[in-house]
DNA sequence: CTCGATTTTGAGCGATTGTTCAATTAATAT
DNA sequence: ATATTAATTGAACAATCGCTCAAAATCGAG
């Protein structure tokens, strides 16, 4: 067994998931669809992978970098939180609303896919608590319980984020982030 | 063409898709589990319906009975809340975030689903969103914008719900309705 | 160059889906 | 009773899906 051109070829076929997840979208995205994006034959993701694993591990690793993009960077808790409000609803982070509301329904049947959104929840979680108690011993806001705060932060988020992919009207992806602000800003204890 | 039996049969039709969509969601739900369901052959189901009709219409009529159940009653605001919170997330409404969640995926691609889900969605908000407000002429609370408040409330529902039905950890069914109370004080400016 | 091991192919399998339509049954009118 | 119309059936169809596996292509050691 082993090494010659085999990881160089599951790293291709993760990074051709990858792309086909951001444009499809978890359900309809094909094994078929897949190969054909890395061009090789259908056989060959049969050899190195299953459907729900490959799917998961794609999925894992998109928002892996989305989590480090979003929260694991050097910067103060006031910019990276302004920017989490900025770009939360923006058009270009669609794909990933979707792929994630997706991930939610689909982890109910799917075990792979539940262990990958089960990491990456947490990770996500973890880093919003984060920023949100560093803000607090930088003195930039006063939080009870910024754990509580992320998590109920990251519901809301995920519930408008449903609201905007189902293109249902009520909310535009500005009033969305207003919404998103007004919470934080209850959560902080209503000041500003 | 028309009515001797067919009246019947499309309400026996649409009442076998909702116990189907109930034990099955949305996705898993087939044409063949509901006409085995109603007793009938395959063939009578595509001569009232198209599936993906039908199961809209069932999927309506299911949560046009909740919206009804949970809003539109002659009780104080004080109670149907407390109803609200107290009944949101216990296990037997399961299959209702699941056909909930399941039905903001199925939107985006599905026209009649998003119909319904259209409808229903701006049903529920009204219903809360009066409910709030009803509270507020009462004196029962005190809140600026209780169409907004509705919103972020309903939203923050829907979160908490995508999680639980993802059958990920840190979010029980009680803490979830803590979360959804806590919310809802903070709605109000804190108090209590 | 040769031979054995590894990698890769793609036609085809089996399962599932919603849907069709000629045939059959049931109901109504004359 | 008979004929006409409506209601109902279920085997078969076409489209998809993930996946298998014998065959072909490619590579590396001797």
């Amino acid at each position: 067994m082993s090494t010659r051109k085999s990881r160089e070829r599951q790293a291709t076929l993760i990074d051709a998931t990858i792309e086909v997840l951001v444009e499809s979208g978890l359900t309809a995205a094909t094994t078929r669809a897949v190969t054909q994006r890395a061009g090789v034959g259908t056989g060959l993701l049969n050899h190195y992978f299953r459907w729900p694993e490959l799917r998961a591990a794609a999925w894992q690793a998109l928002f892996e970098e989305v989590a480090k993009d979003q929260f694991e960077q050097e910067q103060t808790p006031q910019i990276v939180m302004e920017r989490y409000f900025r770009e939360a609803f923006v058009e270009a982070a669609r794909p990933y609303w979707r792929l994630w509301i997706e991930a939610t329904e689909l982890a109910a049947s799917d075990k792979p896919m539940r262990n990958a959104l089960k990491s990456i929840q947490a990770r996500m979680q973890d880093g919003l608590a984060r920023v949100l108690s560093d803000g607090c011993e930088s003195g930039s806001w006063r939080l009870p319980d910024p754990e509580a705060s992320a998590l109920r932060l990251g519901a809301l988020y995920d519930g408008l984020a449903g609201l905007l992919i189902s293109g249902i009207s009520p909310v535009s992806p500005d009033s969305a982030e207003k919404h998103l602000r007004k919470a934080f800003a209850l959560e902080c204890g209503a000041e500003q």
